[in-house]
DNA sequence: ATGTATTGTGAATCCGGTC
DNA sequence: CGACCGGATTCACAATACA
C-alpha cells in the first residue's frame, strides 16, 4: 500500500533560512521522522598543536558560537518544539551531540515531552587523540533518539538491524568510522563542512527507524548526508539550511546519488515484512539438505534433519520450534536461532540458511 | 609531602541518613573527589516514589511527567550543590548514569559551575538483551567526570591511564563487564543491591583522577563499591547510605579489602612522577659534552651544543626546542625528539640521553 | 604494477610556573 | 591580569611519494 504524502510538502527542497522559520510552513503531524545535528557550542581556546607543530583545524565557524547556556538553551527550545509540532504521532525524532551540547538538549526534549527510548554511543573508530594528554581521548558522539511520548508509538525495524549485525541484537553502541576519504566533500583540497557525518551512520538511523517512503527532514542539513542516504534509501526528504555554499554542495551531492532498487530494500527488511517460512520449503529447496546434522549453541542436542523438515533426536521428533521447546523443556523456542549448522567449519544459526532463501524467492 | 588532611573528616565511615544532610557536616573545600552514583528511579508507570523513597500520593496529587522531572531535579540540584561546596577548588566529581537521569543531571551540573571534562562511555561486554525487540539493547551507561569550574585545575594520571591501556591513549569508552559472579554481593543466593558497580570501574576512576591519600566521598555509597576499591588504591573514603542493608554489607566488604602495596602503586603511576630534566642537566652531568653536534633528523640543520645547554646555529642561539622552534618556523617543537646525535656511528634523538641520565640519577 | 615509507588530518571545550 | 618561556604531547586511516 503507498504512503499517503501532503501534496504541501516541499519534498527533496533544501529550505533557505532559519530552521525554525523553515519549519513554520511544513504543516503540523506530517513529518515521519526529524534527524537534526545542530551547533555544539564547543567554546575552544587559543589554537591547537599537534606535537609534530603542525596545527589543527578547528571549528571556528560563526554558527557555533553561543554566548550562554541560556542563549544555547533557547536556540535548543525553539527548534526542538518546532520538531515536535511537524512530526506526526508516531514519528520519531534523532539528535546527534557531543558532551558540550548534549546534555542540554537531551534534558530540554525531556520536558518538552519527547521520549527517549535509546541513547546511542557512536563509537569513533579513528577520533582524533588529546594531543596534549590532558584528558581522555574525546572518542564518541551520543544520539538520542527519541518518540513523541511516553505512550507514542514508534517505528523499529528489529529485524533490519538484527540482519545487520550478524544475527545478534543492535546493541545501543556504534563503532563505525569518521567520514574522510573520498566520501569527505571537498572544495580545492578543503573540507567543504567542518563536521560531515558519515553516511553508515544515517543508514542506520533511517533503516532502523523508517519505512520505505517515509519523509525525514533534517533541521540542520549542512552538505546534505541525511538527504543522500535518504534517496539511496528510498526515503523522502526535506532540509533546512542557512549557508549556500552548504545548500550547493548538497544538491550536487544528492543529484549523484541513485537510489537502491525495490529488491535490495526488501531484503533489507527480510524477516520483517516478509512472509513466514516454513523450515520444509528450504529443505524442499535444497537450501538444508535432508541429514544435516543440526546443534544447540552448546552441543547439549545433535538432531538430525528429515525430508519432511522435521528434526530427530534419539526417540523424539517434531518441528524446529516443537523439538527446541521440548529438549529444553522451555515454554517456547525459537527454532531459526536455536539450532545451528556447518557451514564452512563454522556453526551458523538456521536462520542463516532461511535469509538466502528469502534472497533466492525474491527473483 | 604526605597531604594534609583535615583530622575533622570522617575517613573510612559510612555517614547515616539523607546523603545531602551528611554532607552537611563536612567542611568545605576538603575533599579530594566525589564519585556519585545516583538512583534514578523515575517510576515508568504504576507507583511514583519521589527518589528519597517516599511515596507519591496520585491521588491528592495531580502527578504528571513535569512533575516528576522537577523533583528529581530538585533533588539534583540539592546533592550537587553540596558536592560542589564540599569539593576542595582543584577537586573533581564523577556521576555515572543512564538516558533517563544522565541528562537532566548533566544539565544541571553545568548549571552550577561545573565544567565537564570528559564524558565516559561504560560499554557493558555483557548487557541485558533487549527481550522484546523493541528498541536497541541498552548496553552502555554514562559517565561524567568534571572540575570545579572552566578555569578550575585538575589531576589527570596520563601516564597510569597509557600504561593500563597497552601505551595507547585511554579512550573515552571503557569496555567493562558487569558486576557479577564472586564480586557480586549476595545474601541467601539474591543479590544484595540491585545496581552493584564493577570495581574495574571503579578502579579506572580512582587511578585516573586521584592520588595516594587522597580523599574519595560517595553519597550513594550503597554497597561500598567506591570505598572498597579506594582503599584497595590507598585513597582515604567517605560514604553517605540510609539503607542499614546496604551499610552492614559495605563495611563487611571493605573489611575484607587489604590495601595493594606501595611498590605496587608506584609502579603503576611511573613515568607520570618522572622529575621534568633541563637539557642543561645531561651537559652537566657529561652525558652530552659541549661541542657536540646535533641535527634534526632530514640533517636540514646541525647545531652545537655548548656549555651551558644551550645551542647554536650560525648566528642564533637558543634552547632545544626554542632554536627548534625558530629554525622551522613551527608554532612549537620538542627538542628532545627533533635534535638527534651521532651514538656509535648511529643518528639517535637526545631523547636517548635524558633516558640514561634518569637510570643514572634513579640509584 | 606492487609494496613500503612518508605525510596529512579529523566536532578538541588540550600547559604551567614565573615575573 | 598578561607576557614569556621551558617542557611535554598523537591514533587511525587515507593519500602521496618512492623504491
Amino acid at each position: 500500500m503507498p504512503k499517503q504524502v501532503s501534496l504541501e510538502l516541499p519534498l527533496g527542497q533544501i529550505l533557505d533560512g532559519d530552521c525554525v522559520e523553515a519549519m513554520r510552513s511544513i504543516p503540523s503531524g506530517s513529518i515521519d521522522l526529524v534527524f537534526a545535528d545542530p551547533p555544539y557550542n564547543l567554546q575552544l581556546g587559543g589554537d591547537l598543536n599537534r606535537p609534530d607543530g603542525s596545527h589543527v583545524d578547528a571549528v571556528t565557524d560563526h554558527w557555533d558560537q553561543f554566548d550562554s547556556f541560556k542563549i544555547y538553551d533557547d536556540f535548543t527550545r525553539d527548534w526542538l518544539t518546532e520538531a515536535k509540532r511537524i512530526l506526526k504521532p508516531d514519528g520519531a525524532l534523532w539528535v546527534i551531540g557531543s558532551y558540550h551540547n548534549i546534555y542540554r538538549v537531551g534534558a530540554i526534549l525531556q520536558d518538552l515531552g519527547f521520549w527517549i527510548l535509546n541513547d546511542i554511543v557512536w563509537r569513533k573508530s579513528n577520533p582524533m587523540p588529546n594531543f596534549r594528554g590532558t584528558r581522555f581521548t574525546n572518542a564518541h558522539e551520543t544520539l538520542l533518539w527519541c518518540s513523541q511520548g511516553e505512550k507514542a508509538k514508534y517505528h523499529f525495524n528489529y529485524r533490519a538491524m538484527k540482519t545487520l549485525n550478524d544475527e545478534l541484537q543492535m546493541r545501543s553502541d556504534w563503532v563505525l568510522p569518521i567520514c574522510n576519504g573520498a566520501e569527505r566533500l571537498k572544495e580545492g583540497g578543503t573540507k567543504v563542512h567542518p563536521t560531515q557525518k558519515p553516511e553508515s551512520l544515517l543508514y542506520r538511523v533511517l533503516l532502523s527507524t523508517t519505512e520505505k517512503g517515509d519523509v525525514v527532514l533534517d533541521p540542520f542539513f549542512g552538505t546534505g548526508t541525511t538527504g543522500a542516504v535518504a534517496k539511496r534509501l528510498g526515503r523522502e526528504w526535506i532540509g533546512c539550511e542557512r549557508e549556500g555554499v552548504y545548500r550547493n554542495a548538497a544538491l550536487k551531492r544528492i543529484e549523484k546519488e541513485l537510489p537502491l532498487d525495490e529488491s535490495a530494500l526488501t531484503t533489507m527488511q527480510a524477516g520483517r515484512s516478509a512472509p513466514k517460512v516454513a523450515f520444509g520449503a528450504l529443505v524442499e529447496g535444497g537450501f538444508i539438505k535432508p541429514g544435516t546434522q543440526v546443534f544447540d549453541k552448546k552441543r547439549r542436542w545433535m538432531a538430525t534433519v528429515r525430508a519432511d523438515g522435521s528434526l530427530a533426536y534419539e526417540k523424539q521428533t517434531g518441528s524446529i520450534h516443537g523439538l527446541g521447546k521440548e529438549l529444553q523443556g522451555a515454554p517456547s523456542c525459537n527454532g531459526w536461532t536455536f539450532w545451528h549448522y556447518e557451514v564452512e567449519g563454522e556453526a551458523k544459526p538456521i536462520d542463516a540458511a532461511r535469509q538466502l532463501y528469502l534472497l533466492a524467492v525474491e527473483d
